[in-house]
DNA sequence: TCTGGGGTCCTAGGACCC
DNA sequence: TCTGGGGTCCTAGGACCC
């Protein structure tokens, strides 16, 4: 069987170990723990250039021109300098003869569902993290060996789609996502679990997903660069690195991950759209207008999804880059543009102190219900409506017997109790 | 002619209720 | 008159991710 000689190879490019294979782990349930992560390599730009052969080959962004920035650059312009999040203004000061094109989310997001699809083929348990990133179990899946599945994904994203992924493997998440970002492009890197250890301690902490700039320098202060300072890190510097509490991300320093692979995806908790101006400006008329329009389309994919909202937020960014934020609650889960213009527009008022030109306005829906009339009228978010409601029932039960009113629940009982 | 747009999660204080 | 603790919601801000 090719499973170790198929790994040992991957292996052997990686870690340059050749040490003998053990058995791979097996978790509570007596199933290998065995997790894949699936990372696309610069997905927008690489989408572009597959949907458009002309772009192939060429150094090349995704983004916007004028005050973007660059979401995406094809690994030819990032041979050049360009990366992500450069602003665009940049780049092509950098690159002149960057090509810049625009992204296009329907494109995408095909692309996305079709590259996931090769992953459908080994396993169902699929956790989509992001447009272009996922995890996936296969520890079920006794018919083919791992490293052999993720090469097939690589290799059939490749031929049929014409982008390309890196991804790694290993006993559980962090170790997965982790390898499958230390390679790129068209990295595959297996970690074995009793590799864990020498794999992870030479990183340096900003591999940690979830520890950011900030994080790391808090860290660095307290002497901890690598995953193996972390890993090793006495009680006392782990709760003064951390502020108290740390013992997770010690965990996952030493390699230890119980988070399991999520195949589905909860329902959206906010909808949001934001969007810079050409230019900065201070012409209430226009600021209301594009408020307008980003409550438009927040609202727009609310009611797609069959939702409603009870809180919205609109944050204002001015020229000199500082923020605002004002959020407000209203009573009634709303699902109608009207019912947000002109609370948006107030609070936009709220948010906007300081009289300086904005460059952004943004606006934000949470605080989701379901948009269907409630099926109950007691199920009102409103607690006093709730209340009121109640001691209506309470007061009609009182003077006319409790059956002169009933709950739907209540009748089905006394129908079935007649004889 | 510096710094996008889509999100999630966490913290923390105050209000309010029990 | 003084003294609680727990729980939840609201709001503001910030870190972080892709």
């Amino acid at each position: 069987m090719s499973f170790n000689l198929n790994i040992k190879r991957i292996r052997s490019e990686v870690l340059q170990d050749g040490a003998q294979l053990p058995d791979l782990p097996t978790d509570t349930s007596g199933e290998r723990s065995v997790i894949g992560h699936l990372d696309a390599d610069a997905f927008f730009a690489s989408v572009q250039q597959a949907a458009d052969p002309r772009l192939r080959g060429k150094a090349m962004a995704v983004g916007g021109r004028q005050r973007g920035i660059v979401a995406s650059a094809s690994y030819e312009a990032r041979k050049l300098g360009i990366y992500t999040p450069m602003p665009m203004a940049h780049a092509l000061r950098l690159c002149p003869d960057l090509i810049v094109v625009p992204g296009d989310f329907a494109r995408f997001e095909q692309f996305s569902r079709l590259m996931f699809s090769f992953v459908y083929d080994y396993t169902p348990k699929v956790e989509i993290c992001s447009i272009d990133e996922g995890y996936f179990d296969l520890g079920g899946n006794h018919e083919v060996d791992p490293a052999e599945a993720l090469a097939a994904i690589q290799r059939n994203i490749a031929e049929r789609l014409k982008i390309t992924v890196s991804q790694g493997l290993g006993p559980n998440k962090i170790i997965s996502q982790i390898a499958s970002k230390l390679r790129k492009p068209r990295g595959l890197i297996c970690v074995q679990p009793h590799e864990v250890r020498g794999f992870l301690d030479p990183l340096p902490l900003k591999h940690m997903h979830g520890l950011g700039p900030v994080a790391q320098k808090r860290l660095a202060d307290h002497n901890l660069h690598t995953f193996k300072d972390l890993a090793e890190a006495g009680t006392e510097q782990l709760h003064a690195a951390f502020g108290g509490g740390g013992e997770s991300w010690q965990a996952l320093a030493r390699g230890i991950d119980p988070r399991p692979v999520i195949s589905s995806h909860g329902p959206a908790k906010s909808y949001g759209h934001q969007e810079t101006f050409g230019h900065d400006s201070a012409d209430e008329e226009f600021l209301r207008n594009h408020l307008r329009r980003l409550v438009d389309k927040a609202v727009e994919r609310l009611r797609e999804d069959g939702m409603a909202a009870r809180t919205y937020h609109v944050r204002v960014r001015y020229k000199d880059m500082s923020e605002t934020e004002r959020s407000q609650s209203v009573d009634e889960p709303g699902d109608l543009p009207e019912d947000f213009y002109t609370l948006a527009e107030a609070l936009m008022k709220k948010a906007w102190q300081k009289r300086m030109p904005l460059r952004l306005i943004a606006f934000r829906l949470t605080n989701l219900y379901k948009a269907l009339p409630p099926a109950d009228l007691f199920e009102q978010p409103n607690r006093e409506r709730r209340e009121a409601l109640q001691n209506v029932l309470t007061e009609i039960r009182a003077r006319y017997g409790r059956q002169a009113l009933m709950r739907g629940h209540d009748v089905g009982m006394e129908a079935a109790r007649r004889p």
